[in-house]
DNA sequence: TTTTTTCTACCGGAAAAAGGGGATTTTGCA
DNA sequence: TGCAAAATCCCCTTTTTCCGGTAGAAAAAA
């Protein structure tokens, strides 16, 4: 039996795993959490051979929860797990380490496919994530890999703050700021916070 | 016992639900549908009290659905389920009918008493959607009517056209961009670009 | 017809950002 | 231990934005 922890803030999707794998013979529910932090707590005395994680999370997003994870606990595998067939959900998942990424309209034959393909060390996608990543011409521009700081600057940028007030708020240099948002609009490729702005919610790098 | 009916493309949630009521003394799942039109068909036969319904559904919305339910079954009391605590979607599916809106984070209490109140007669609404309906005057500051040439001038700021670009792409002088852009901060109530982006497109008046 | 709004245009000055460098310390990871 | 990446700080120059006004012509509303 594969044991499986489920990270996801809605009790009705954690049930709803546990009932579609309490008669399964390949994978059982070893524990829950229903945000990102408690979830690491708990799987410090749980060690289970899988973990479902909910791109959605009240406190942190499941993408860089999966990165998280996977550095603490790399035995781990991760599926990633979502209401949304977006690419750049599915690949930043992927790029975070993740096993696999699995639909919330998920049949109990797919989640257990994709939790064995996981805890084998496979890579599971479901039908329909693997559509969306083969089919398009990917036209799209890649999206910057931030770093912790930045994606932090980028936030306080968007949210209309000058250089001076981050700093201020980070304790850090005015200086140290405009680095950043140098940085910032090199990675993006645009040549002004505005430009850059637009960009980061399209890639939903912020929120809004 | 009071029979409920659901209606998620998600087979987890549709688990989640029943696994939720399953020692429940108040409610109990007399069936469900993964699709408005399956649905429709099923409650034919099946005559539930209470229909909780997704707003996300394959073929049409929950919105559209709650109105063609309360059309052809008026005795069935629709309880809106959704990830989503969007003020309009609360809005939309009250006005369509429904007696009820509840966030898929509910707990089974929450559940019950929604089910209870809506096969009542109430009107039930989540903590949560209820805080969203009844503060309207903070959460929606104003969205700023704009003239077509000020929209005009928005969307080009936010594709990171400078002043004189814009001027050059209009056939105006630069100095009369600059006083849209001045009014354009003044009507936001922000103090640069950057959060005006933003705003500009959390309340969609600039697409991405 | 008067009034208001919108679009247009301008000025001077301050503030901030953008462009293009360089340099040092932390820190994570091999 | 030692490298590489990240975070920090600094310089200078130019460009752009922001702020505070003013103001005329045209279009829309009263």
């Amino acid at each position: 039996m594969i044991r499986v922890f489920i990270i996801d803030d809605h009790p009705m999707v954690i049930e709803g795993i546990k009932s579609l794998l309490a008669q399964s013979s390949v994978a059982e529910i070893c524990g829950s959490a229903q945000d990102g932090s408690t979830a690491l707590e708990a799987l410090k005395s749980i060690e289970p051979e899988v973990a479902l994680v909910d791109i959605n999370l009240p406190d942190l997003n499941g993408i860089d929860l999966c990165g998280m994870l996977k550095k603490q606990f790399p035995k781990i595998k991760v599926l990633g797990l979502s209401t949304f067939k977006e690419r750049s959900y599915i690949t930043r998942m992927i790029s975070a380490g993740a096993s696999g990424y699995l639909l919330k309209n998920a049949s109990r034959e797919e989640l257990e496919d994709a939790i064995t393909a996981a805890w084998r060390g496979q890579l599971y996608m479901s039908l329909e994530a693997a559509a969306i990543l083969t089919k398009p011409a990917p036209d799209t521009p890649e999206l910057p890999m931030l770093t912790a700081r930045e994606k932090e600057i980028l936030l306080l940028i968007a949210e209309g703050l000058t250089n001076q007030e981050i700093a201020e708020k980070l304790f850090i240099s005015p200086l140290t700021v405009d680095s950043h948002r140098k940085n910032l609009l090199a990675k993006f490729g645009v040549k002004n916070t505005a430009a850059m702005v637009r960009f980061a919610i399209e890639f939903k790098l912020i929120e809004y």
